[in-house]
DNA sequence: CTGTTAGCGCGTTCAA
DNA sequence: TTGAACGCGCTAACAG
């Protein structure tokens, strides 16, 4: 029975031959202490391994030094890579990182942020589809620091960490025109959705800043899905002249799209390039490897820990702020 | 400002015309409390929509309602499949999960250990390979629950969860074997790791129970990636006569695998049949999509968590419990 | 079956 | 520049 009490802020006091008061401020550093009392304090401190007790300052401030990461499914790779970057920028400052998964439907958020709040999480980064404005104001009313992915900006309601579809979706299309195709065609997903929206934007944009007109039938949408891929490049592939490439609006797409390339005996990229969006694991497990657009996850992940981090340090006077993280292309060999 | 301050343990008291203890009581149960009253108690916390303090609560207990899970990467999709099994258990009796990744050295893990602790955490799985015996004895000592993906069983340390590779890997030759196949070709992994061990143990395994006789010269070891499958498929391929199919020990492995036959211009499964193992993302989009064991880390983080919580209500004194759990062949199209 | 009381370990007035 | 003393909200002896 290794049960050797842990040393409190008393025992310090005591050893070090000053008050409670004094180690307190020592460590906070909240008012003046004289040199020499620091340094005998800080010793001790060190010498006793002593750390002050997270419940009972809790209890005192309010505060837990603690982050959440409030996500609809954590099994979707892109949030354990955003939970990095959290834990990138987090975890060096002494934050706990709690991730905490929420089916997409608003009593169990309501439930999930009740937990948190509770427990005095200082920030928390909202990752759920769902969330609606009375969870964003539950948040921001416990004095928690609110970060969303997505969304309308507002002062009320804390700041936004994105990444730019559309521009990243403009370089993938840029790409595949400097590599000398002009008849490109675009598989989009549910044109309905903020990605479905964006993406095409990008597509468009590219294409007119490249002075290539823009052809409604190079466009086809159906869902974000291998069979939605397979279905729409089967359509596109069969018009005449075929199109010289597949720009797909998320990776899975793209992987339908090489099934169907293959199904009618075509080469990629002699015959005709493909792309993604997303820089799925599998991206680049494929054969070929698929050139696509990096979702820059982890770097959104330590961008929304910073906003967090300056928030707590700056108290909430401050307005909102829109934080949109660029997109990278990642060039492979299916262009 | 909504800044109405949330009821606690007195104004419920005060309310229901009871003491504090009563209150306590009742929602403890952990002293009989009148039905009358007990009702009573319990429409005022309703009607105040009173909730106890966490850190008030883990500064008299000791306790939190939390539990860690401590991992090398949060990025390898392993693990946050296994926070999802977590969270099934978990969550719904109020427990937190908070998620912690620690690069792959000791002091990081200490650190790590140390705010966990300090935080009071009920419970830690630890998914750390780096991990030491002072790791295990820290948590212990501390009080918490301890649960381990690998290593020796030893009572003083927990309980150890993990998935049973030799059966797997055997159940994956098997059917390799039933599909007709007798002259099988294994592409290892490092031998001298835990996977690459047992894997190959069952691949033997399966032989022997079905009557075929071990021939050395059909297994090749090498990493446990692309280029370790490339390297070794080609070994194996070159062959006279070829082997019929390749098992592999991990997908990574497979997709070289893949990538060699397709080079040495043979189709996957009529000339040779290829199977992983982990059943990563990637596996099923493929092309051909990849048969592979499925690595059930969902269940195990379910039954990490129902361990975790049994040794929550029957205290510390029972022995360690080590539970193995199938892994399940997934068939596709690459036999 | 119920209430009174004493801390848990800290931060923070208030006083010196 | 320093201390003494109070209380955050709750649980657990200890009475009754």
């Amino acid at each position: 029975m290794s049960k050797e009490n842990r040393a409190g802020i008393a025992d310090v006091a005591a050893r070090a031959g000053v008050s409670i008061t004094t180690v307190s401020h020592v460590l906070s550093g909240r008012r003046p202490v004289s040199d020499k009392t620091k340094a005998k304090v800080l010793r001790v401190v060190q010498e006793l391994d002593y750390r002050p007790d997270p419940s009972a300052r809790g209890l005192r401030t309010g505060r837990s030094e603690a982050v959440a990461l409030v996500v609809s499914d954590v099994t979707n790779p892109f949030y354990p890579q955003m939970a990095a970057g959290l834990q990138d920028v987090l975890q060096p400052q002494g934050f706990l990182i709690s991730i905490c998964s929420v089916r997409e439907n608003s009593e169990d958020l309501d439930a999930a942020l009740r937990h948190l709040l509770d427990r005095k999480v200082d920030g928390v980064v909202l990752a759920s589809l769902t969330a609606q404005e009375r969870h964003y104001a539950a948040i921001t009313d416990a004095g928690a620091s609110l970060v969303r992915l997505s969304g309308e900006l507002d002062p009320r309601f804390g700041d936004i960490v994105r990444a730019d579809d559309t521009g990243g979706m403009a370089d993938a299309v840029t790409h595949v025109l400097e590599r000398g195709n002009r008849r490109i065609g675009f598989v989009n997903g549910d044109p309905d959705t903020a990605p479905g929206r964006l993406r095409l934007a990008g597509y468009e944009r590219a294409l007119r800043d490249f002075g290539v007109e823009f052809d409604e039938s190079l466009v086809v949408s159906g869902p974000f899905t291998r069979a939605g891929g397979v279905e729409g490049a089967h359509a596109l592939l069969a018009l005449d002249p075929a199109p010289e490439a597949l720009v797909c609006a998320n990776d899975l797409i793209a992987v339908g799209a090489l099934d169907a390339v293959r199904e009618r005996g075509l080469s990629v990229p002699r015959d005709v390039a493909v792309t993604g969006f997303d820089d799925i694991e599998a991206a680049s497990l494929l054969s070929p490897p698929l050139t696509t657009v990096h979702n820059p996850a982890r770097e959104i992940g330590r961008t929304c820990a910073r906003l967090i981090l300056e928030r707590l340090s700056e108290g909430p006077a401050q307005g909102a702020r829109e934080v949109v993280l660029p997109q990278k292309l990642i060039v492979r060999e299916s262009t």
